[in-house]
Order: structure tokens, then sequence, then C-alpha cells
DNA sequence: CAGTAGTTTGGAGTTTTTCCAAACTATTGA
DNA sequence: TCAATAGTTTGGAAAAACTCCAAACTACTG
């Protein structure tokens, strides 16, 4: 039978990138990986913390958000002007914006299909394709 | 034989849509339509600007550019976060860009073939589609 | 357990964008 | 021609998101 092991996955994810279990990083990555995908901007991530009563400040925020996203573990998506989201799915898809309240949805990759993508400029290389479907209510 | 009247086609589309013909709304026009499509920021329009010898407020600046993304005339382009880039090309197209320098280039629309993509959920209506194709050095 | 490297923090700073109310100006039509 | 009006511009203050910093703290290692 298994243990009751609530934080063993987050803790196994943080020492396998390398970085420290700390109270606070262990606290965000349970929020942010602990009930399936979700879209999450700094700001919204910091009061999460703040009302489960997991003191940590909105710089630590911003450098776990970081760090996660250079390690692979989120996706930083930008579709507005003036605030990031980060994404905690990794895998392969694309976004639904709704901009009448500023939320994104999940694509699924095979829902989209690219026939045809002009060739990187030479010297380049395609580090990723985003795809964005911008949304507005009925009216608009 | 066509008589020399350099701001006449930025004055005509200024009158068509109802706004005034400043003077400072004139000279962003005129750097905005006169050079073939550009991917702008407010900053840099500003700075243009000041080089032409053309006294404007960056609030002016941020006014305009709104204005004119409003009539149709410019069209807000989100990329990357805290920055946001307002593009003369009003047509269908989509964008590379890069990473390293921050640079956008136009990607006709024509060369890009979304084979499939999802429904809009019930209740909205598809504003826009953005395809993003970010690049990165050779390295990378 | 002491030493060290990694982490957290509050607060100040930076950057971009917006807001505001006062001054200014293009347009209109008497 | 010009006064009234509605639209426009402006500097400066404010907001919003994010970054930086140096001091304090803490997880890991041996
Ligand atoms: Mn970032
Ligand atoms: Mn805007
Ligand atoms: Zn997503
Ligand atoms: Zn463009």
């Amino acid at each position: 039978m298994p243990t009751n092991r609530p934080f063993a996955r987050v803790l196994d994810r943080l020492k396998a990138v390398g970085l420290r279990p700390t109270r606070q990083r262990l606290a965000l990555a349970r929020l942010l990986f602990e009930q399936g995908d979700r879209h999450v901007s700094a700001e919204q991530l910091h009061d999460e913390a703040l009302q489960a009563n997991v003191r940590v400040s909105l710089a630590t925020v911003y450098n776990t958000l970081h760090q996660f996203t250079t390690l692979g573990m989120l996706r930083e998506v930008v579709v507005e002007p003036g605030r990031s989201y980060f994404d905690t799915n990794i895998s392969d898809h694309h976004h639904f914006f709704f901009e009448d309240d500023g939320q994104l949805q999940d694509i699924p990759g095979e829902r989209v299909e690219l026939a045809r993508l002009p060739e990187p400029p030479a010297g380049t290389q395609v580090r990723r394709v985003d795809v964005i479907v911008r949304l507005g209510g009925s009216k608009s």
C-alpha cells in the first residue's frame, strides 16, 4: 500500500533539477503542480500562497517562476502588454485568449495543424511556435 | 502633372477617420506610414519624433498610437513582457520574433497555412489568430 | 556540527504605460 | 471673421509589473 506522502512528487522534482526544497519553493511548487494545468501570473501565485498561509515574498515568487521556467518546468506565455503568465503545461500546445477577461485556455497541440511555415532566416533556429487565438464576446 | 503635396496622403487618412490633423498627429502619422511596414514601440516613435525636431509629448505618442489602433490603422503586437509594438502592416500576416535582439519581422499571411484550428468556445468569436515564430541564434 | 553555497527578503529602483486637469487649437457656423 | 465648442496636447504624478540589492537565513556537505 502507498504511504501518504503529499510532498513526495514535488520534492522529487526539485531534487531532480538540483533545487533545494525550501519551505517557499516546496509550497509554490505544490500550488503550481498539484492541481492540473494552470496559467498563473506572479501576483496571482503570490496571493494564493498568502491565502494558504505560506509566507513568501513577491521577489521569491518571481525568482522561483523564472528558475522553474529556465529549468523547463514552466513555460512563459505573453499575450497582453504588462503581464506574464506562467504555464504549467509544458507540452506542445497553443492557446485561446479571452480578451474580455484575460483568461488563457489550452489548445492541445494536435488540434492545430500548421501545414505550412516559412523557413527560419539563415543563422537562426526556431525555438517555439506560438499560436494564439484571440477571442471576444459574441457581440464584437 | 501631380503637385508636390508631401502631407496629402497622410492628411487624407486622418480626415477619413475623423481625426484632426494637428501638427503632432500629422508628424507621427508621417513617421509611421511614409516608410513602408514598421514595428515600433511608443518610446521608439517618440525618439524618432524628437530627432526629426517634432516637439511632442510621450503621452501624445501613446494617445495617438492607441487611437490609430482603435481606428484600425495600426495593430498592436505583444511578444515580450513589458513592451508593446505597433505594426503598420494591418493585413493578415504573422511574425518572426528574434528573441536575441527583440526584433519583429513580418511573415506574409499566405506563407502560413493553418490547416486545422479548433472551434471557438460557444459564445465567443475569433478576433484574430496570431502565429509567432520565436527564433534564437544558431547556437541554442 | 561548522562551513559554505544557495536562498529569501523588504525595500528601493526601474521601466513601461496610464491618468489628470489645465492649457491650447482646429473646426464650425453665425 | 471670429467666438464658441469640442477635440487635443501636455508635464508631471501615479500605477503596475518587474528587477535589483545586500543582509539575513537555511539546506546541504563533510
Ligand atoms: Mn521573465
Ligand atoms: Mn494598449
Ligand atoms: Zn497552456
Ligand atoms: Zn507585422
